[in-house]
DNA sequence: TCCTTTTATGAATCACTATTCATTTTCTAT
DNA sequence: ATAGAAAATGAATAGTGATTCATAAAAGGA
């Protein structure tokens, strides 16, 4: 069943499910996570996260495909507003940033929770929704550097600058309980990327 | 016996065993590595592990800790060749990548195998092997402003730049198997940061 | 050398929970 | 309404490997 068409009522018990892992392994983390709490947070039987997923790593897996997935397409959206690429990518910073700070249980499922799973670790270099993540923000990059708004650059490096450092801010912040003001240290990343660290003649 | 004062065979067989650790965990990572295996490596009963280590997460952490406070004290004399406070913090960066690219276990350890384990998770904001590593940074970083090399500019916000964007570039590299050059990816980032992205006029 | 104390051993334990599957409930079509 | 199919259930299973601890070896002192 696990991959056939779903009718409505599979599909909302399906929702419940993730819904309910993402509490749970938010909370607890993957190990300590247990697949009969999540089950009784969804209100379905052990057996039945079974019928839906392969097992509880699958489980992790796709609920973080199914997050980062949906952020993507509102991130695309959210881009069309602006008009030039620069505007497009300093967009999607500040919505990069943003998204982690509104719920910082995806933080810590990327940074620690996703981590804990050999299927991931294994896929890494071509796991999906990574991947679509940092092309995506190339793609800005590369439009970027061709309306002149900043100056060429190797793409990949400058994407690993950005998503590496929001990473660890985003980590340092989450684990660290929020302790200083994600959005100055956001601003000062910005201005120190932007115009560089060295002196100004 | 854990925490008295070893003779010097004890030392050896300790060392024995944060070596055979350090292998073991490298290739097989936290959960798939068994306490037997470590054992066996390091020729020594299973039951030995537990009169010098605590449990299994113990010795996870005081195998990173041990790696890492060597390394420091590495890099403080290494440091001590250069110059002005700005060598200091280029040769920093530079050693900082070569630690990693040397040792890519070392590298696994930090952006995965630590993350594992509860304890490091909880005492986050204040372990001490991670802070003293930012904290000797900030003040490579504090040094070259007031020497004037760089712009004056939120401390820890650079610190988090120059470290978070080498560890996703040396997580990236690690595991993704190695494929792009460390090497050019580092040069194109201290570029970056030290000129900005912003078009010369 | 012999006795005491310290250290080392590794087989057996034991707590654990993901997963299975025989049974029950719900759904669908006639 | 009813049979047969599909989905859901949750109690029982089963594999696990970290940790313990009774026993053995080694070290140290007299």
């Amino acid at each position: 069943m696990c991959d056939t068409v779903l009718s409505d009522k599979q599909i909302q018990k399906r929702a419940a499910i993730v819904n309910a892992a993402i509490e749970v392994f938010a909370q607890y983390g993957f190990h300590e996570a247990k697949i009969a709490q999540i089950a009784a947070q969804a209100n379905v039987g052990d057996g039945t996260i079974y019928l839906y997923f392969k097992n509880k790593e699958d489980l992790l897996i796709k609920v973080f495909e199914e997050i980062i997935t949906k952020r993507l397409d509102q991130l695309q959206s959210l881009l069309d507003n602006e008009q030039t690429a620069m505007d497009k990518l300093v967009s999607f910073f500040n919505h990069h940033v943003a998204l982690f700070s509104d719920q910082p249980f995806v933080a810590r499922l990327m940074a620690v929770e996703l981590r804990q799973s050999p299927e991931f670790l294994e896929r890494y270099p071509t796991y999906q929704p990574l991947r679509r993540y940092l092309g995506f923000l190339e793609t800005l990059i590369n439009d970027a550097i061709a309306e002149g708004s900043i100056r060429p650059i190797d793409t990949k490096s400058l994407s690993f600058l950005i998503f590496g450092t929001m990473n660890f801010v985003i980590t340092e912040w989450s684990l660290s309980h929020q302790t200083f003001s994600l959005n100055e240290t956001k601003n000062t990343i910005a201005d120190i990327v932007l115009h560089g660290l060295l002196p100004r003649s």
